[in-house]
DNA sequence: CCATATCACGACTCTGATGTCCTGTTATGC
DNA sequence: GCATAACAGGACATCAGAGTCGTGATATGG
């Protein structure tokens, strides 16, 4: 897994919110319930997003979650930097702690392009883009809830 | 992480009998020690890589680990392939469990792109590329021991 | 101002990967 | 053959990330 499992629900939530009509909030666990992922564990992936500015919480009735204004041009590096930490960036293939270009391991110099490709990947996408995708019709933000073929 | 800890500490082993002379054993403790790398734990990885045809195993007195004849052409890809199982391949970036191209996340054909590069990366390098560049002198295989600097 | 609906947050549990240990097997050399 | 040196392999321990829960804070609407 090259991001955290919290990083995948936080950019699936991310995506959710942002094909969401802006204004009301979404409840927590509606996007929970949606994206087939328990509803504490997004509540808390949630919190997290929030303190990090990308989201807006109300409480209370009629609360809930919106996307901050701005943040649907957030990309996705920014959300793993967010709930992962700089790890992405830095890791070495081999696990060495202190892999630089003068210490370097044996796979660093083409472990290095294909960091930058991934670096590439992950910021060149904004949540815009994935939300547009996904309200295409052409793509998946969870998967299917099991039991489909069951009746 | 991309790979596991244990993929990182086998390909560290492997390089490194890659870098000795063939024929006598290299113990497991011996591995570990210069690998910085608890001894029990090695132990196992090795025991792993054995079952897997790349290393050759004698017990008892002048016992030891040694290269398979033929293994130093082994790729990177092939030893996590062995180690970690066919997740490097498959993963999908959102941990879709079915993200395939017709039933893709927002991100697949991008992320798809990504994969190939490092299956590439991986796929054309081989145990007998990194000891060369060990054996040149320029490369680290393992972190330097701690408390250099404590005398 | 009270009941209710919702998020906030810390404490707790669970699980799989990592790491350790012990006993058994096999080879060597005297 | 017996003592010793080494790997084999399963059982056990530890830890971090994933996931759950309960209590508190806050907003709404009557």
């Amino acid at each position: 897994m090259i991001i955290s499992r919290t990083s995948q629900y936080a950019i699936q939530a991310l995506i959710y919110l942002a094909t969401q009509p802006g204004g009301r909030p979404v409840l927590s666990r509606d996007i929970a319930h949606n994206l087939g992922v328990s509803p504490p564990y997004m509540a808390k992936v949630l919190q997290g997003l929030c303190r990090g500015q990308l989201l807006d919480s109300t409480r209370g009735r009629r609360g809930g979650f919106v996307l901050r204004s701005g943040a649907e041009h957030a990309n996705l590096l920014e959300v793993v930097l967010l709930t992962d930490g700089p790890r992405v960036d830095r890791e070495c293939l081999l696990g060495l702690k202190a892999c630089q270009d003068e210490t370097a391991c044996p796979m660093h110099l083409n472990w290095k392009v294909v960091k930058k490709d991934i670096h590439a990947c992950l910021g060149g996408i904004t949540l815009r883009h994935l939300a547009k995708a996904v309200q295409s019709g052409q793509y998946r933000l969870a998967d299917l809830p099991q039991g489909l073929a069951s009746h």
